[in-house]
DNA sequence: AAAGAATCGTTAGTATAGCTAACTATATTT
DNA sequence: AAATATAGTTAGCTATACTAACGATTCTTT
């Protein structure tokens, strides 16, 4: 954090820019989020699907703060995900308290399958960008992920 | 549409930055939305509220449709609208069957008000970025802004 | 003009996803 | 050993989504 360049920033714009950011953001995903139906679970589920499968095995309470959720909350999502044989509970060698949630294959194959579906479709609709415009996208989503890396789960 | 430079696109590029741009788009709004609770209102009443305030009034289910959203649910989100005294139906004079829903002003109020604490939310984020990098953030907002605009709805 | 068909919205019933409060079981601390 | 802290679950509430079935109106067709 230390490392940043210095802000030489105008607020206004700034602000200009994050409301439109916050529309593209919601349209992008409401258009997307249509694909994930065919899966057949829904999006909380998947998202957490996603978290055990890039992030690997976790407890439930390490999987309720990554998803930002309340255990109780979490503890029904993955039931349901259970229910589906798509994760599973193993409890924790050492603590008795603890839950060790983790993919089945059968999981991470939907995930994968799921993703790809998400992605060539949103991938068919920027093809009508230029390479120079999508590189310019690329640059920008890479801002976004150092802004939101430094960017603190609280408040 | 027809105006729209060559594609010169090399396909697994855009699927690269498709998926990372969903990522990214999932985080941001999973950051911004908290500020969404300080409204007191659920987010489909507000992104609801929003179509009615920057659309204008509208029939149910013109609203449903552009919320990509069944008339049964529409139907109960207004009802919520209404109980919070954000937005009222109004029968259409001329086909009884229709009904016109409009945002009251304390729900324009109230709309705007949330809008600005999470503009400024985002923005003060932002603002750990350089005038050159908000400029590039602010060119691929316009191009997604494009594509969201030749994007059809239906599939 | 009357009968039938289409349209618009609501009601009923179900599932998912979020919360807080209260509880159980296990670990840790004193 | 007793008190406290931690990890998950259960119970009960609310919001948001769906489909199916229904009522009311309007349009079409005879």
């Amino acid at each position: 954090m230390a490392g940043r360049k210095q802000k030489i920033t105008a607020p206004q714009e700034a602000a200009a820019i994050a409301d439109r950011l916050h529309s593209a953001a919601i349209h992008v995903l409401r258009r997307v989020r249509k694909q994930d139906a065919a899966t057949g679970e829904g999006p909380a589920r998947l998202s957490a699907l996603s978290v055990l499968v890039f992030g690997g095995p976790m407890t439930l309470g390490q999987l309720a703060a990554a998803e930002q959720v309340k255990p109780p909350t979490m503890s029904r999502i993955v039931t349901g995900l259970e229910h589906s044989r798509l994760a599973e509970r193993v409890t924790d060698s050492g603590d008795a308290r603890r839950l060790r949630i983790h993919a089945t294959p059968r999981g991470e194959r939907l995930l994968h399958e799921g993703r790809q579906r998400r992605i060539e479709y949103l991938a068919r609709h920027l093809d009508r960008l230029t390479r120079e415009e999508l590189a310019t996208l690329d640059e920008a989503v890479k801002l976004l992920e150092g802004v939101l890396r430094d960017w603190p789960l609280e408040r």
